[in-house]
DNA sequence: TTGATATATAACTATTTGCTTATATAGTAA
DNA sequence: TTACTATATAAGCAAATAGTTATATATCAA
């Protein structure tokens, strides 16, 4: 097939965004489950403002999407999106993150909080 | 396949570094060519330690390899690195960098000032 | 040797980045 | 309404970044 190509400033943009340990991190959990911010604090040793401020550098970039359901706003990768392919190919390259959604069904804040 | 993974604070720092405009595009060159420093020079409208310090950066980090051929330096991906995998996946993404080949093999400085 | 070319390094600076704390907004529940 | 939870935004700051100019190093050629 033939490779969709991204402009090269924008595919520059996206690996600088990725280029951050916590962003990429928050990308590869993303790929395997859609989150919202309280489950990532119990990922990040962060304050809950750094976590918000880095899901809006990714959803700024169109890389991410955001719901809300009631209190919460879950966040997923953006398939839509034109660099998802650059996306997913990156991420085909970096651990499982398998221990951090452990991390995050451990304590389950989701549930917790909302019964 | 299997793919192979690169740990996520590597990988970080391999996108950090491709996550700039004009190393992305050095790296693009470099996919299609090898390169010295003063064949760079044609391309991006900046200084020539400008460039020397990006191809450092790259090199620390593995990604490149120079090899001096008299007065140049001539630079090539490693196809070595435990990044080269990904590094090749990421390229598969942006346009093709034949204009700026074409940029250089017009002025083809390494010809000029060697005969 | 001397002079020219190719590249690297040093020192500096302005901008960007990633965090912090404090505060605002929005939804839920009594 | 009031209180509480979840998230976002604002403001500030220290560190990192990408460029600059000036200078050093290395090769080549006369």
């Amino acid at each position: 097939m033939l490779q969709a190509k991204v402009e090269l400033e924008k595919a520059a943009n996206v690996l600088k965004l990725l280029g951050d340990k916590t962003r990429l991190t928050i990308a590869g959990i993303l790929k395997q489950r859609e989150c919202c911010v309280c489950e990532f604090l119990e990922v990040f040793e962060m304050s809950q403002p750094s976590i918000s401020q880095h899901l809006r550098k990714l959803k700024d970039a169109g890389m991410v999407k955001e719901e809300r359901r009631g209190q919460w706003i879950f966040y997923s990768l953006n398939h839509q999106s034109d660099y998802y392919g650059l996306i997913e190919d990156i991420l085909e390259h970096i651990p499982d993150q398998t221990d951090k959604i452990k991390m995050i069904e451990k304590v389950n804040p989701t549930l917790q909080c909302g019964c």
